[in-house]
DNA sequence: GTCCGACACTGGTATGACCAGTTTACCTCT
DNA sequence: AGAGGTAAACTGGTCATACCAGTGTCGGAC
């Protein structure tokens, strides 16, 4: 399989310095940032361009831009929107940040339940085939856990679609795209999970049949197996990572 | 009190529409917009305004853009983020859309019982303190409701901040800032909610004692009380407005 | 002292040119 | 006929430059 290159604007190289910076604090909150003339000699790039990546910058909520004032950083943590966890998944050190691993599967954790029980109580007849078909495909696989791990997305994102709730569904976008960063290793950690295909049918038949009790239920307990070993695997990354602080 | 004038920038305005649009449906997902020079030109604004606002929308993934290609629609509800919450609550009559405000109720139902068990488990002795004495504070406003909706958000902001989970805390922001949106009507549909001082007493101490079992049930129970009355306002609504297609 | 206006900043918009990819159509060679 | 190549006409991306529109400051008039 070929990966395409990707290229990459000068208005998007930009954007991800200035972001990274202020992500990484390198900017505190409320400190000015210097004038759109000065940075754009400072980065070596038109000013217009400089602007694109401003403007986006602002919509992020991580600065605040005033006409004929100062341009400020913003205090994001009290601001931005949940695209921020795919920047702060990784360190400056280039390691998996253990504590947005950690929010992010508790997240998962908590949506995954309700969004099941809205399931049995909304999904269309088109939803309800689809969740079957899915599992029956997943069951198919048993060998290939990589592509069970694809269909189980499929099988998540059709769940989302079939809750009729949009505020789930707009969060379960950013989710997935935060977490399909750390995929392969998540394969493997998420095996218990991926592995337990009596779940997922019992999963789609409560949905099938309206049981919201059952499908919360289930879903329970098959999320809980999948975010028990990444917190037990974020719990040594930590202990090795003090250990190495220690030495 | 004064409202302060709001200036609208070109692109801010250019911006808008084309969200507007695309969220309406005006704009069909996989449609291509015309040229920018076009565009550019119908709109009546110079390109570099246009593109500013072009990037936003990419940003927002609301549209995808490809050096050299057409730049199109993107099907949005499989892509975009949680801040289309604010722009999908009003429908084009300029009515509520129910259905967005049972889901933002329903995530909020979901998310914060959970922000009380985590808050229980890591809040800092400063949090407690913050949450103790903004209970305080709540009490001695017994009469005015208004203000005590204010001290609840900062309440919960606060709980939201002391559970440590990134993903929580951004969701958070996005979501008050949708539901802030219908502050004045949520006041009186919320009184239920906001009249139960026992319950956030309740909830501060048993964040204090570090209960997470407490916390976590007291919550479900607080939140419960004012999405039921929302949930019972939204049928009436749908019901009222089926009743008016019928005529 | 207070007031007020010029001035020197800041961001916002406009032109017009050119660079850099993509697509199409046509042409050539095999 | 088909494969390959090439030029032209699109598309978005970047640039330099000028000017408009708000904000803040500083100094002079009163």
């Amino acid at each position: 399989m070929w990966t395409p290159v990707r290229r990459r604007s000068v208005s998007d190289e930009v954007f991800d310095q200035l972001k990274s910076r202020i992500v990484r604090g390198e900017m505190a909150p409320g400190a000015p940032l210097p004038s759109e003339r000065k940075l754009a000699e400072l980065l070596g790039v038109n000013r217009g361009a400089l602007r694109e990546a401003l403007k986006r910058l602002e919509q992020a909520r991580l600065v605040s831009i005033q006409h004929g004032g100062t341009t400020r950083v913003e205090s994001f943590l009290d601001t931005a929107g949940m695209d921020l966890l795919t920047e702060m998944l990784f360190t400056s050190a280039g390691t998996l940040d253990t504590q947005v691993v950690r929010s992010v599967m508790e997240m998962r954790s908590a949506l995954a339940p309700d969004i099941a029980r809205l399931a049995a109580l909304r999904a269309s007849e088109d939803d309800k085939d689809a969740l079957l078909d899915l599992v029956g495909q997943m069951e198919r696989q048993a060998r290939d856990r990589g592509k069970r791990q694809r269909l189980a997305m499929a099988f998540w994102g059709t769940m989302v679609a079939a809750s009729q709730n949009i505020a789930y569904r707009l969060a379960y976008n950013t989710l997935n795209r935060s977490y399909q960063q750390f995929f392969e290793v998540m394969t493997d950690v998420l095996a218990a999970e991926l592995d337990d295909l009596a779940a997922y049918r019992a999963i789609a038949d409560a949905i099938d049949r309206g049981d919201t009790a059952a499908a919360e239920k289930r879903t329970t307990a098959l999320i809980s197996k999948g975010a028990d070993q990444v917190f037990e695997l974020m719990n040594a990354l930590e202990a090795e990572a003090t250990k190495g602080d220690a030495r």
